[in-house]
RNA sequence: GCCCGGGUGGCGGAAUGGCAUACGCGGGGGACUUAAAAUCCCUUGCCCUCACGGGCGUGCGGGUUCGAAUCCCGCCCCGGGCACCA
């Protein structure tokens, strides 16, 4: 045929497209455009530190596939990138490298963006954004101050973790089994300090019900994890006066108050407020204290607390069961939270495990009260394991013969019109501590002044910035505390000399709205136009890790409703769909700087292509299925687009001015038995391929849809002999549409060699015709008896009983049922027969 | 303990009630080449058989069905999350 082909040059071609696309602001997304559909996609935005490596870059590919495709297929997209800028790691390496946080995170951003330039990814540019930018930490300053105003921030004395070497302040991530992370051998220590929270716990209900909307557009395992997170528990409060203590009392939460009957003690947590003063004159006090600083020390760490044996003492105390009247023994015993509920429990051992491993220890009676509502009642004399399912109720004066949901309903009234009690519902989610002891954050805008106490900073004058020059030690407390020029200011409201708020905020408040200052990046007036997001949200796919399954999407979700109430949004919630990609493993572990298994994918991409690098990872193995990189399997994608290229770069000079229009189509009447394969198998190809786009994302299908298709049309070689050039060229060209979401590159080449101008951000996806990937003749499976005997050829439009009567003569099967008789057969239209027989 | 995933060739995976192992990797054989690389072709689940052919086979055991990797019941194993939450 032609001579010579040019070989495939990855990166000349990348190199090439990245700079036309560039110059022609092609995936630049409009605001507020009617005109078309839009489509909200993002991508997590990376935190930028170290390598990025192919985790980051499987998170890109699955995003700029669906983003690619959404544009071809009509939508006004918007597919942002940006940086999530501030954080522990930056501060820490500038301590390391005597550097500033700015400056080595500004470096780390640079390298970030060349890479993902370097792979192609569709971002609107001109949106990125970073968080620590005074220009974007701004508005978490004035959302906070939003928060103050309406009481959703406050500060109260919290529990921190405190490590006695490092002086100073850990996050829960650096508590690592009770220990330091710098320091193996020193226990943390909890220390009370003032923080600032915010009260998640005031949506935690609207957080739990509004999930019924995210079912089925979130997958079910995140909001799994989300509801346990938030733990709803409904139950009952119930006071125990405290025999002999006039005005003492405890009060308990459960959710079984229908086993109250069978209660045997009232236990308090260690850390229960009032332990001390209900120990006052009582004999042996001084021993029970000796056990309270015990049980008190006791390790905190989680796997512990979890197994620990469970201790405590009696307190020679009694506390009156407000029901039957009866006197409870008090303990104080280690398995009880001080932090959930009220710190103190009823112990019912015949209907709790915890409470029956207690109670076996330590001799307390067990008093069932509940029977089993259908099976044989227990016998005490048989009980070896508490009963915790619901039954009816026993022993339990007036209360007798009501099922577990009518005791737990009436006893909760009773509770309430006789004044001890009430029904009460519980969370598990704790307010938002957002107070850091670090420089590298936003500052939190609020002054203390010794006459007006805390003052908020004035709108006018936000943002607060963070002092460049801090001298960064990772000793003490708050950085900015040592900067006497930041900590010295006046107070707004009395001019009088005031202190300014030296922690910063978590991290987590940066990315817990950034998606909405993508819709409107530089305003300086409001952190986004109203009018914008309205029309941009709610984000239709956001794509990223399992790992933010929680903190952030949580969080993210309660911003959305506390701005909601600021009136500043109108949906409820920010994300209709998500998609958690799994992992990319080297020898079976995530990839990470410290285990020293990561795939630079810069390096990936400079031996093989970014085309390839984003074949592979879309190929090797569904997105959201951990995928173990192999350096021999990459090959496989690299010859395959090797293939493609040898195969278009063949025909393309005798096909480049055959005008072609994807809406004609080939009439199948006239066409030659090559044309009617090539049209065919197109035809299914896209019929496979845009499933996989419309469906469940599996890529993976997709890829080796094309590589059949490729191998199909190879397969007809010679192309110039039957064939007429447009069929060729309209497979070769519906080959490269199909193709150009995954390999963008690799595509608006042979795009440009097939003749074809303006580029293919602006084409359109190509239709399939169902009538035309139907097959004339279709080769069907003959069973008997379940088992395959046979295949017959049968033809489109044929009926069943034909199609029975065809296999019946094939001679195989009929060599196989002389002699037996057939007792029925199954016919499924075009797809199989099945002969039963005797 | 509870909740969510998952278990298919040597490997990644395909098939979601209808031909198990598509596609790719790896392996074996061949063509081209002085040679190598690249490329192309053939072959590749296990067992029996010279062969034609047959049997077995989707973690295990049952069930439903003309037909089960797929649906149902009961287990086992692996991964992840939560975990003394009253």
């Amino acid at each position: 045929m032609t001579g010579r082909v040019a070989e495939y040059e990855p990166r000349q071609i990348e190199a090439k497209w990245q700079k036309v696309w560039e110059e022609q602001d092609a995936f630049d997304a409009k605001d507020c455009d009617s005109s078309r559909p839009k489509y909200y996609l993002l991508e997590m935005l990376p935190y930028p530190s170290g390598t990025l490596h192919m985790g980051h870059m499987r998170n890109y590919t699955i995003g700029d596939a669906v983003a690619r495709y959404k544009r071809m297929r009509g939508f006004n997209v918007l597919h942002p990138m940006g940086w999530d800028a501030f954080g522990l790691p930056a501060e820490n390496a500038a301590i390391k490298n005597q550097t500033h946080p700015r400056e080595w995170t500004n470096a780390n951003i640079a390298e970030f963006r060349r890479v993902l330039r370097r792979f192609g990814f569709s971002y609107d540019w001109r949106r990125e954004i970073s968080t620590c930018d005074p220009g974007y930490y701004r508005w978490n300053q004035w959302f906070f101050l939003r928060m103050l105003e309406k009481g959703i921030a406050y500060r109260k004395k919290s529990k921190v973790n405190w490590c006695p070497q490092c002086e100073t302040v850990l996050a829960n991530e650096q508590v690592i089994d009770g220990f330091c992370w710098r320091h193996e051998d020193t226990q943390v220590e909890s220390k009370e300090l003032e923080q600032w929270f915010w009260r998640i716990t005031q949506y935690a209900d609207k957080l739990l019900d509004d999930m019924k909307t995210l079912a089925g557009g979130w997958p079910e395992r995140v909001l799994a994890m989300q509801r346990n997170w938030i733990g709803k528990s409904r139950g009952t409060r119930i006071r125990f006066e405290v025999a002999q203590m006039d005005g003492m009392s405890f009060e308990v939460f459960t959710t079984r108050v229908d086993t109250i009957y069978g209660a045997s003690a009232l236990v308090l947590s260690p850390g229960h407020p009032q332990v001390n003063q209900l120990l006052d004159g009582v004999p042996g006090r001084a021993w029970m204290e000796g056990q309270l600083k015990t049980l008190r020390q006791k390790s905190t760490k989680v796997a512990d607390v979890a197994t620990a044996e469970k201790e405590g003492f009696f307190t020679g105390r009694f506390a009156v069961n407000p029901f039957s009247g009866e006197n409870l023994p008090i303990w104080v015993a280690n398995f009880v939270l001080a932090e959930y509920g009220t710190g103190a429990l009823m112990a019912v051992p015949a209907h709790d495990e915890r409470d029956y491993e207690f109670a076996e220890k330590y001799q307390l009676p067990v008093k069932m009260v509940i029977q089993p509502a259908h099976a044989a009642p227990l016998r005490a004399d048989q009980f070896s394991e508490a009963y915790t399912e619901y039954g009816r109720v026993v022993n339990s004066g007036p209360y007798n013969g009501l099922t577990s949901e009518e005791a737990i309903a009436r006893m909760t009234a009773d509770a309430q019109s006789k004044g001890f009690g009430f029904g009460e519902t519980t969370f598990r989610l704790k307010d938002w501590g957002i107070s850091r002891q670090r420089y590298w954050g936003t500052p939190i805008p609020v002054i203390y002044c010794d006459k007006d106490g805390i003052v908020a900073v004035p709108d006018d004058q936000l943002p607060v910035r963070l002092p460049e020059e801090v001298k960064l030690t990772g000793q003490g407390k708050s950085p900015l505390a040592s900067d006497p020029q930041f900590v010295n200011t006046t107070c707004p409201k009395c001019g009088g000399p005031a202190r300014r708020e030296t922690d910063t905020m978590d991290t987590f408040v940066d990315s817990s709205w950034y998606f909405y200052r993508y819709t409107d990046p530089h305003n300086e007036k409001a952190p986004f136009d109203k009018e914008i997001v309205k029309y941009w949200f709610t984000i239709d796919q956001y794509v990223g890790g399992i790992t933010h399954a929680i903190l952030h999407l949580l969080y993210s979700r309660f911003f959305c409703k506390v701005m909601r109430d600021l009136g500043l949004v109108q949906h409820d919630e920010p994300i209709a769909r998500l998609f958690t990609q799994g992992m990319v493993q080297k020898g079976g572990v995530a990839m990470s700087k410290s285990r020293g298994n990561v795939v630079g994918a810069v390096e990936m991409a400079e031996k093989y292509g970014a085309d390839t690098g984003r074949v592979y990872t879309l190929f090797a193995a569904p997105p959201e299925k951990d995928l173990e990189w192999s350096e021999e399997a990459i090959e496989g994608s690299s010859r395959f687009l090797n293939k493609v290229y040898r195969l278009v770069a063949k025909h393309a000079e005798r096909l480049r001015e055959m005008p072609f229009d994807s809406s004609k189509q080939t009439d199948m009447a006239t066409a030659s038995a090559k044309e009617k394969i090539l049209v065919r198998r197109t035809h299914q190809t896209l019929k496979r391929v845009t499933n996989d786009f419309e469906t469940r994302w599996h890529f993976n299908t997709s890829v080796s849809s094309l590589m059949e298709l490729l191998n199909e049309i190879q397969a007809q070689e010679p192309l110039d002999v039957d064939v007429s050039p447009l069929i060729v060229k309209r497979a070769l060209c519906a080959f490269v549409l199909m193709l150009s979401p995954m390999a963008p590159h690799i595509a608006e080449e042979l795009w440009e060699m097939l003749g074809q101008s303006g580029g293919l951000s602006k084409e359109k996806w190509p239709e399939y015709r169902e009538d035309l990937t139907k097959e004339e003749q279709i080769e069907i499976p003959v069973q008997i008896n379940g088992r395959l005997r046979g295949k017959v050829l049968v033809s489109d439009g044929i009926s069943d009983d034909e199609t029975t009567e065809l296999a019946l003569k094939d001679a195989r099967i009929a060599a196989l049922l002389d002699g037996k008789q057939v007792v029925k057969t199954v016919v499924v239209p075009k797809k199989l027969v099945n002969i039963v027989m005797r």
